[in-house]
DNA sequence: GTCTATAATTAGATAGAC
DNA sequence: GTCTATCTAATTATAGAC
């Protein structure tokens, strides 16, 4: 391909460049096959180029990882848009169906977040400590502020609730995606599908929040205010 | 250790035997680092024997790991007792919220399953194929019965909802334990503590089955019948 | 049955041609 | 900026001592 000349002072083109492209593609391989089973070799070969570029973009394997754990949050932050920076202010039950949806899309569109997140918070070890410190808390604090309003609403007993609702509500929208393959393979249903991905934000949404379509706000855990 | 002499046609003992020893922690290593990042040195480290004593006994790492993923099969149909076989019948209100309950505690026990279910059922290849059609196929009719009874009296549109709500499900129940150490760091909260497995079976029963101590049907998708 | 030693392969990182 | 070639270390599986 064609590159246009650049002095050392100017940053290359950031979409299409090929640092970029092999940062995309480590982030599929590090969720699919898990940091030590993604090799940068088979890396390089999915994005197309040689081995020997990962070193030299990126220095040591872990650093290629973090880069690419940095840009999945960036993509999660952009995709959550207002709801990631408001944190859990006090948003109204159409509010907190549309951050469901949001979430829900998220999560089908990039399983690979959550494959990520799976791989790396499932053992203690530098990247769990790196990958929660640096972006997990950040999130945390609003998240639990939403899931105790949620809690107590429900009547949900006891005062630490409020993250179990959040692995409870998390687990429940990623698993149809992140077991994808399993899921064609036991059932013959393509969670994919977007008709699929439609049919999963509805049950979450009448699961937590209720059916409120029907103007009564009996079912689900969350009630109108 | 002492060893009892044995002949050829005489199968050792199977709890005490380092044969059983590499198995259980095989699983373990391979829930916790994936296939191809848990090597056959490091699982014979962890077990305390040699390396040559895995091929010795399973002839390859796959057939280790085939047969330590039988034994997991094994201790989930223990575990579930008479719910693992009986299917999807018609099971009361307390029934359905007794088999959550001892699912939560399996998965609790014993997160290694769920790792090894996410790490197989996250891509295809011939390890996810063989877990699929010898283990999952089985329970998934069954499952499927189960959810479908439960979807449609709680009203969840369409036919597809068995599907998703078995997802929703299984989903909400393992990401607090397969995420243990992020949720510990993030949030300082031991999800593997005794009272707060009971928590999380708690939530799970008041957002699926609805509040019935109270007298009352309302919240939740399923009601008594 | 359990060990040591090793063969064949592959890993991450480096050096240097162009 | 991208490649080939290579170094060192770690991998699975095998051979053979005891």
């Amino acid at each position: 391909m064609a590159r246009r000349a650049s002095t050392a002072s100017e940053p290359t083109n950031k979409d299409s460049s090929t640092r970029e492209h092999i940062l995309q593609t480590a982030l599929v391989s590090f969720s699919s096959h898990g940091f030590d089973g993604a090799s940068t070799r088979s890396i390089a070969k999915v994005a197309g180029v040689n081995q020997g570029l990962i070193p030299y973009y990126f220095g040591t394997k872990q650093a290629l990882w973090r880069e690419a754990v940095d840009r999945a949050f960036e993509d999660l932050s952009g995709a959550l848009g207002e709801f990631s920076a408001a944190g859990g202010a006090n948003p109204s039950r159409n509010e907190v169906a549309r951050m469901i949806r949001l979430y829900v899309d998220f999560v089908a569109a990039h399983p690979e977040f959550v494959l990520m997140m799976n791989e790396e918070g499932k053992r203690q070890g530098p990247r769990m400590r790196w990958l929660v410190d640096r972006h997990v808390k950040p999130l945390f604090a609003g998240l639990t502020a939403l899931f105790d309003r949620v809690g107590r609403e429900a009547g949900f007993p006891g005062h630490i609730a409020a993250i179990h609702l959040n692995y409870i509500f998390v687990g429940a929208v990623a698993a149809i995606f992140h077991q994808a393959p399993e899921c064609r393979r036991v059932s013959g249903y393509d969670p994919m599908l977007p008709e699929a991905i439609q049919a999963h934000a509805d049950a979450l949404v009448h699961l937590f929040l209720g059916d409120s379509s029907l103007g009564k706000s009996e079912p689900g855990v969350f009630h109108e205010t």
